[in-house]
RNA sequence: GGGCGUUUAGCUCAGUUGGCUAGAGCAACUCGUUUACACCGAGUAGGCCGGGGGUUCGAGUCCCUCAACGCCCACCA
């Protein structure tokens, strides 16, 4: 036998992916590959999804992983079928999470960010979030990310700042932009307002206490609150207090002594609730704010920023509502106000998502998006399919959220983020927009104004994501990827972020952000249980790549993982993927050892049988295209993994062996070239599941179509 | 209180528009040191596809209903 195509040594060895990913990586990184004007051949269609930046605020975790491995599915397999594929990358700042968690590690070496000037903070977390952004890069790269480095961008870059102020100063000419007094979700811990999807409702079970107020009984499970309540409210078609009228005063004896209160009838009560009377909380509870804003009532603060109570508690100033509320009862009980404790009485609150404190209402002039407006065209894209959610049930949820959306509070008490460009009068409290920063006095009293010290919600700059990082409206990117092919993430963050780029994106550039929505589910261990520090069955894609090879983390990461529902990483599965990668390698390494002295170049007559087998594959390349154009990778995969195992090595190769062996010359040279053009087409329809592995086979070909694999022409082209 | 989803082999899950004699991985069992691979091969066992009803020549797949579990949204003091 000649050996005119010998065999590299590697393969007499099993597949060890640790020792080859990292040059494999930089490989394709030197190529220039990654950046689609780079690309060879003319490409005319363009593929474009823009990473979801993750928070430049710690390592990346499974969920990261799985958005790398679907992403980088979609955009090698876009890039094989000669499109100028683009994967554009970013990092985010992540306002308030980023926040959160340098708080953490600033109580950790003992020190508090209410001790420092919002400069310091903002300087001390801009260096934080560098360090992890470039720690990040590098995660990414493990992972086999083939995004553009060269368009990176950071949610705190200059051009994303002006283009979000444009946004802004462009909301507030259309009139959607108001600043109001408005009751807000207020974390005491946290010291910011935020949204509503911000809490979380969480089931408790406390105290409900009746008083006496006047000649009614009121039932509460906040006495703490009730100092200023001056109003009762109750049910205009209520029987039973039919006798009073609403307007009706009248002198009751209350915590802190005598009182005068007002009858107020509206519709809010519920009437089986409670006795079907309760007083009012305007300050500190949304519906009673409510009724409030409906009646023209009077509101008063009770309990501070900090969670105490204020002068208007009298005795009780300065203390934790928690600490108050015994010492409060205490007090009624001893003025004969406490009628009876109901002991087991479950209510839900509001918790802040962060920190799990209860959420402490209170009004406060924020800035807020008038939401109808943008919803509207949002909610005909979605329904029409302009813009095309894959998975149904996203769907109906989308349009759920988007015909019941409410104005949305975009002001945020925090220094990391991008300050609002507005100014404040600091004598009547008016607020102006102001992003050419022009404004120097109140144009309602003539008084002074200074900078609005907030920052905006970190969505609503990462909600103009798409059309930012392809440089509207100048940029060339922007016309030639605009609007994005599929915009990729977790269905956690549909509301925060998908709705929201959907409904800024045609507002800002009338097109929507993307045409495809594919949202994947929550990674969970193996047994199903969400991961979690606390429970300690948090899995490292990071570790699990360097145990079994990214390629098998990929595959463990795909294969069955029905888009939108969540997955198990079992490391036990990611293992025999591991297993497959070996298999692969051990295909190849039969393969060319058995075509060393194969003349390539030269005509081949097939045997009908190896037609038969060649029709097969082909086959097989067109149904996995349909599949990946479906976005069925999970499909897509499993068969590839069954061809390449069960048929191919199993049947094909292990049939082949007395062909190889025997003596038509003419059969074992149509076998020969029947395997070549197999493993080479294996390898390309499993490259973008399996990049690593498949490219450093491929760099061992004798005779290929293409120097890398990631640039090489899906089998169907 | 509304909305959405899940229920298929011991475990974790696939099963795309109804054609399935229901699959995969892991686990289990039996055999096998055949020069691609022991990170292996050949084979075996295991399921009234949550319950009930319906549509259909045909249903894991469509419709109704019940049950269990899960998720999301929501201002009951």
């Amino acid at each position: 036998m000649s050996d005119q195509n010998p065999v590299p040594e590697k393969f007499l060895k099993p597949y060890n992916p640790q020792a080859i990913e990292g040059s494999i990586y930089s490989a394709w990184k030197e190529s220039g590959y990654f950046n689609p004007d780079n690309l060879p051949n003319e490409r005319t269609e363009s593929f474009c999804i823009i990473m979801p930046p993750p928070n430049a605020n710690g390592s990346l975790h499974a969920g990261h992983a799985l958005f790398v491995t679907l992403e980088d599915i979609m955009v090698r397999f876009a890039r094989m079928r000669g499109k100028k594929a683009l994967w554009l990358p970013g990092a985010d700042h992540a306002g308030f999470e980023t926040q959160v968690v340098y708080e953490k590690k600033l109580e950790k070496e003992g020190r508090s960010r209410f001790q420092m000037t919002r400069e310091e903070l903002y300087k001390e977390i801009w260096d934080f979030t560098q360090e992890n952004k470039s720690f990040m890069e590098g995660q990414l790269e493990q992972l086999g990310a083939s995004c553009d480095w060269s368009r990176m961008l950071f949610t705190l870059d200059d051009r994303v700042i002006k283009t979000v102020y444009d946004t802004f100063k462009q909301l507030a000419d259309d009139d959607l932009v108001y600043r109001g007094a408005r009751i807000v979700n207020w974390c005491p811990k946290h010291q910011t307002s935020l949204s509503n999807l911000e809490t979380n409702a969480e089931e408790r079970t406390d105290k409900f206490y009746y008083l006496k107020y006047g000649p009614f009984t009121i039932g509460t499970a906040r006495p703490e609150t009730k100092f200023g309540d001056k109003y009762v409210v109750m049910h205009p078609d209520d029987e039973r207090y039919k006798e009073y009228k609403h307007g009706d005063t009248f002198e009751l004896e209350w915590i802190n002594g005598p009182i005068t209160a007002t009858v107020v009838k509206d519709e809010a009560i519920d009437m089986e609730f409670g006795t079907g009377v309760m007083t009012i909380t305007p300050w500190h509870d949304s519906t009673d704010f409510e009724i409030a804003e409906r009646h023209g009532l009077d509101y008063e603060q009770i309990i501070d920023e900090r969670g105490r109570l204020l002068p208007i508690a009298g005795e009780f100033e300065g203390m934790k509502i928690l600490e108050a509320r015994d010492k409060i009862i205490e007090k009624l009980e001893g003025k004969g106000l406490l009628e009876k404790i109901d002991e087991n009485y479950t209510h839900t609150v509001m918790t802040c998502y962060k920190c799990s404190n209860l959420i402490e209402p209170q009004v406060r002039k924020q800035w807020f998006i008038k939401m109808m407006p943008l919803a509207e065209p949002a909610i005909e894209a979605i329904g029409k399919d302009k813009v095309r959610i894959i998975t149904p049930q996203h769907k109906k949820v989308a349009l759920h959220f988007l015909n019941n959306i409410q104005d949305w509070n975009i002001s945020r008490q925090i220094a990391w983020g991008i300050p609002i460009p507005a100014k404040i009068c600091t004598k009547c409290d008016a607020g102006f927009v102001d992003v050419e920063d022009t404004v120097t006095k109140c144009a309602d009293c003539g008084g002074t104004v200074e900078k609005d010290p907030d920052t905006f919600d970190t969505w609503f700059s990462s909600g103009q994501w798409p059309f930012i990082t392809l440089g509207y409206p100048e940029g060339n990117d922007f016309k030639t990827y605009y609007p994005t092919s599929v915009m990729e993430t977790g269905h956690d963050i549909l509301f925060f972020w998908v709705a929201r780029m959907v409904m800024l994106g045609l507002y800002r550039t009338g097109e929507v952000p993307f045409k495809d929505v594919y949202l994947h589910g929550l990674v969970r261990d193996a047994k199903g249980a969400k991961m979690s520090k606390s429970k300690g069955n948090v899995i490292s894609p990071l570790e699990v790549s360097e145990q079994y090879g990214t390629d098998a983390l990929r595959m463990g990461l795909v294969v069955g993982n029905t888009p939108g529902t969540d997955l198990n990483l079992d490391p036990q599965k990611v293992s025999a993927y591991k297993k497959f990668a070996n298999k692969l390698w051990n295909v190849a390494r039969f393969v060319l050892t058995e075509t060393t002295d194969f003349e390539f170049g030269t005509e081949v007559a097939f045997a009908s049988e190896d037609e038969e087998i060649m029709r097969k594959i082909d086959e097989l390349s067109k149904e996995l295209t349909d599949d990946m154009e479906q976005y069925r990778f999970h499909l897509a995969s499993e068969k590839i993994y069954h061809y390449v195992w069960h048929e191919l090595a199993d049947k094909i190769i292990e049939d082949s062996k007395p062909v190889l062996q025997g003596d038509d010359e003419r059969k074992k040279r149509s076998r020969q070239a029947t395997l070549y053009t197999l493993l080479t087409t294996s390898l390309k329809i499993l490259h973008p599941f399996m990049p690593f592995v498949t490219e450093e086979i491929w760099q061992s070909l004798p005779q290929k179509d293409a120097d890398m694999l990631i640039v090489a022409p899906w089998p169907t082209q």
